[in-house]
RNA sequence: GCGGGCGUGGCGGAACCGGUAGACGCAGCGGACUUAAAAUCCGCUUUCCCAACGGAAGUGCGGGUUCGAGUCCCGCCGCCCGCACCA
């Protein structure tokens, strides 16, 4: 029996897609707009299944949208610049360039293979100066507007590989490559003002729902709102000798800020704490030895979340005491906290034991007073155990806040401090400002130049781009812009003087932060045009990994925002509609190499598999058969789709990505489930194949029904992304239409599951479409309507419980009266046997659904 | 610890607003076609009792609301994700 052959199919109707630019973008379109995006890639190498299943959903709603009369800007690119392409470098001396561009060459045949409906047009990789050279025109544009800065900041650094460090890269306190103990060290770098936004970015939230409530609520915890008094210490009669010379020395001298989300606690403080890095620590270090090594203990404890938990409270007495702000004859003893950080707040805070489980633990540790001063009901003179009471309450041994809520007496509280002038309202924010400097090689060059007279100097624009060198060498480590032999040598532009260039890179991050904008308008001289970019933007629907929650959706979101601050977009939010798909993930497979060696990891298609086991192809041997995670080069159980897409075609691959998982949830990759799809490709084929010709003979109302109720279905569940239940409706419409009788009932049903086929297996519609005779191309024509007369069905199905258990249904005309019903439901065998001659007490009708009989 | 999500057959998963639980797919079993195989088609497939007709139980566990609960409420248990000493 002739199958369809998908590797003529897919190589016929992807040149004549490519041919007509089906696909392109029209800008100057009447037609409303979609701009359908999905995650660009990093080009790390080939593509993996995790890309083709986020591909292909963004690709059946893109082409969805085509066909439903929308001007659809689906575009393509690649996130190029990053670490690997170093590592690479370094591991096997190729250039970081050399190897993006190859793997871009090899991961755009790959993408190109699976027929995806992409304005190849418009593709970019931010690694070419044509991107890179307008991101560093925004960023001198985002500088001239304040909105960038450099400050010192803390980084992690390699000492032998001379490198600064991700924290995910520092493992058990060194660096992963070299091993080498990392130490912090204090770098200039240049700071993005995201904080600047925090209102806005926490505002504009609310206005995204189509977005995942999880992502918004990750945003929102990160963004980190609290509010609170900000009051300060003076501290009781100075001790302190000596003039420091800080810069801060004036305000540590009189005393310090403190930060609280609970002023209504004041009476209950026990304490103050600072963090270990405070300037005031610093200084009392200064004359104390035994507290300067309490300091650099507390600097060098790791921050790694696990030892957190287990950490205990640990502080240092300062000998200097602080005036209570609400009672000058109250001192409370000032501590260096070991759980107080510098970089929240201000870097200090009062105790209150017994409604803060931290100052519980810590004043329990050194003996301090524990005075509760919020009581639930009946409990005021309860004693605090080993928890801190946190909850609602009024408040006790609080003076003239005594009897109030606590929430009434945070107000008051706030109230007298503004009044007497020693605190204020504040809200605080968890989110810092973003340090964009890598001591990188491959990223965007910093437009900075470093004159020794003029000082920190923008490069003007019209010597932008600044270009990467690529002629560096990566043989011996650190930057090799550092050490390139003219590069960052250049004349000041302001004095003519010899200045050197800033030789760190932007973060990848921020490549990533525009390029939907740089999509949709991409003029030779400027970053972008603002009225043809606002024409396709916001993103209506954004597909990609929940790894990218935070960090890419909300820098997307500042730059955004920042944009529009500066007056060069008119966009708020970027991505209007999002959609995070689960992972791809598939069983691992491994053989133990001996005693504290890790164990060998086998890629799948080195494997055998055989019922529970599984053996090596080489030598036939069993291996281990792990559990199913994530795919991970590490792990190797990566599935390369090209081998599949070649057996099975890339319909049958797109088919199976959709079909049995939501798409929101992770998707174990498996060989059994995609010789499903393939068979349903061929089934679909044989449908075609057997409706060809026009067929003469009677409408059947029933199929004509069927196949409106699929159409409608269909529609709304890929408008909902539900592409599960899409492809579930359409194998049983399929089935219904190889049961019914030949006619024009049948081959009109044909087209329209064609065209609802369409979107995930496209080369099998054009194919299909063609056999049939259909003008045009499938991917051309328009979105099947169904038609509401035909969605209403003149026959329903009535289920009847006794007593709330299924008894037996009947078939009535819709829209029988309660009273047919009720007699039929009466007169069922199943009924009346259940009953047996007893007298319902009650009957519950529920018109065209069901009969309930009380008994 | 805080925040969020999830828990349904052998497996992936359906079930709109509280109204016939298990759609659809995978795997499995049986059958048809075939010299045979592949391919394809048809049937069965939650569990228990029964020869059968039929019946009972059943959506992590325990309660509750309701004529009726996978769905709503209360209390547990388990798993997953995010954040993590945030004052």
């Amino acid at each position: 029996m002739p199958r369809f052959d998908h590797q003529a199919a897919e190589a016929r109707w992807q040149a004549l897609w490519d041919e007509r630019q089906s696909f392109a973008a029209d800008d100057n379109s009447d037609k409303p707009k979609a701009y359908v995006l999905e995650m660009f890639p990093y080009p790390s190498g080939r593509i993996h299944v995790g890309h083709v299943r986020n591909y292909t959903m963004g690709d059946v709603v893109a082409r969805t949208r085509r066909a439903q009369g929308f001007e659809v800007l689906h575009p393509m690119g690649w996130d190029a610049f990053g670490m690997p392409a170093e590592n690479a470098a370094m591991e096997k001396g190729v250039h970081p360039g050399g190897w993006t561009r190859a793997n871009i060459v090899a991961m755009r045949t790959q993408l190109k293979r699976l027929g995806f409906a992409l304005d190849w047009s418009r593709e970019l990789a931010t690694c070419e100066p044509d991107y890179y050279g307008q991101e560093q025109a925004l960023f001198l544009d985002l500088l001239a507007a304040g909105l960038v800065y450099r400050k010192e900041s803390a980084v992690n650094w390699d000492p032998v590989d001379m490198t600064v460090l991700a924290n995910e890269q520092v493992i058990d306190g060194r660096g992963w490559r070299s091993g080498a103990l990392v130490e912090r060290r204090k770098l200039s770098q240049w700071f993005l003002k995201i904080t600047d936004f925090a209102e806005d970015l926490l505002d504009g939230l609310k206005g995204l729902d189509h977005w995942p409530e999880k992502v918004r609520l990750m945003q929102e915890n990160w963004i980190g709102k609290s509010t609170g008094l900000k009051f300060t210490f003076r501290l009781s009669p100075s001790p302190l000798a000596g003039e420091g010379d800080s810069p801060q020395a004036s305000g540590v001298r009189g005393g310090f800020d403190v930060f609280t989300t609970r002023p209504d606690t004041l009476f209950g403080a026990s304490f103050a704490a600072i963090a270990a890095d405070h300037p005031l620590a610093r200084q009392c270090a200064e004359g104390n030895p035994a507290l300067a090594e309490f300091v650099a203990q507390c600097q060098a404890g790791g921050t790694a979340a696990a030892d957190i938990e287990t950490q205990e409270k640990l502080g240092f007495d300062t000998g200097l005491s602080v005036v209570h702000p609400l009672d000058p004859n109250i001192r409370l003893a000032v501590f260096v906290a070991n759980f107080v950080l510098m970089d929240y707040g201000t870097g200090a805070l009062f105790g209150c034991p017994a409604h803060d489980q931290r100052d519980l633990e810590f004043a329990r540790k050194y003996q301090l007073p524990v005075l509760r001063v919020v009581a639930a009901e009946c409990e005021e003179d309860a004693p605090i155990g080993d928890e801190a009471y946190t909850g609602p309450g009024r408040m006790v041994h609080s003076r003239w806040l005594d009897g109030m809520t606590a929430e009434d007496a945070r107000a008051a509280v706030i109230a007298r401090a503004q009044a007497e002038g020693w605190g204020e309202a504040v809200t605080q924010y968890r989110l810092r400002d973003w340090g964009v400097s890598r001591q990188r090689y491959w990223g965007t060059p910093i437009p900075i130049i470093h004159c020794e007279i003029c000082g920190v100097v923008p490069v003007p624009k019209k010597h932008l781009p600044v270009i990467l060198p690529e002629d560096v060498t990566f043989d011996i480590p650190g930057n090799p812009l550092d050490r390139h032999p003219t590069w960052k040598h250049v004349d000041c532009p302001q004095c003519g003087k010899p200045a050197r260039r800033e030789t760190d890179t932007l973060d990848t991050f921020t490549n990533s932060s525009w390029y939907f904008i740089r999509f949709a308008s991409a003029p030779d001289d400027r970053p972008f045009d603002p009225a043809v970019a606002a024409k396709w933007l916001p993103v209506g629907q954004y597909i990609g990994g929940v790894e990218h929650a935070i960090l890419h959706l909300l820098y997307s979101r500042f730059w955004t925002r920042a944009l529009q601050r500066i007056g060069m977009l008119d966009v708020a939010e970027p991505f209007a509609g999002l959609f995070t798909q689960g992972m791809v993930t598939h069983e691992t497979y491994s053989r133990p190499q001996g005693e504290g060696l890790p164990p060998l990891w086998f890629a799948p298609d080195e494997i055998e598999r055989s019922g529970s086991g599984a053996t090596l192809k080489t030598d036939g041997a069993a291996v281990e058969v792990g559990r199913v995670i994530k795919m991970s080069k590490s792990k190797k159980n990566v599935v390369n789709p090209d081998a599949t897409v070649a057996r099975y075609g890339a319909d049958a691959v797109r088919w199976f990505v959709l079909s049995d998982s939501p798409p929101e949830r992770d998707l174990v990759w498996s060989e059994a489930g995609i010789d499903g799809a393939w068979r349903f490709v061929q089934r679909v084929w044989r449908l075609a194949e057997d409706n060809a010709a026009a067929s003469e003979g009677v409408p059947e109302p029933k199929l004509d029904r069927a196949v409106h109720r699929t159409i409608a279905a269909v529609t709304s569940d890929i408008d909902r992304l539900q592409f599960n239940k899409a492809i579930a409706r359409l194998y049983e419409l399929v089935a219904t239409l190889e049961r019914s009788a030949a006619g024009p009932s049948r081959r009109a049903g044909v087209i329209s599951c064609l065209q609802l086929v369409a979107p995930m297996a496209p080369h099998l519609a054009e194919e299909a479409w063609a056999l049939l005779g259909q003008t045009g191309l499938i991917c051309d024509a328009a979105w099947p309507v169904a038609d509401p007369a035909l969605l209403v069905d003149d026959e329903v199905t009535i289920a009847v419980q006794v007593n709330g258990k299924l008894k037996g249904d009947f078939t009535a005309a819709k829209g029988s009266d309660k009273a047919a019903l009720e007699a039929a439901a009466l007169a069922l065998p199943g009924v009346l046997r259940t009953l047996d001659g007893a007298a319902p007490k009650k009957i519950i009708v529920v018109p065209d659904r069901l009969v309930n009989i009380v008994a």
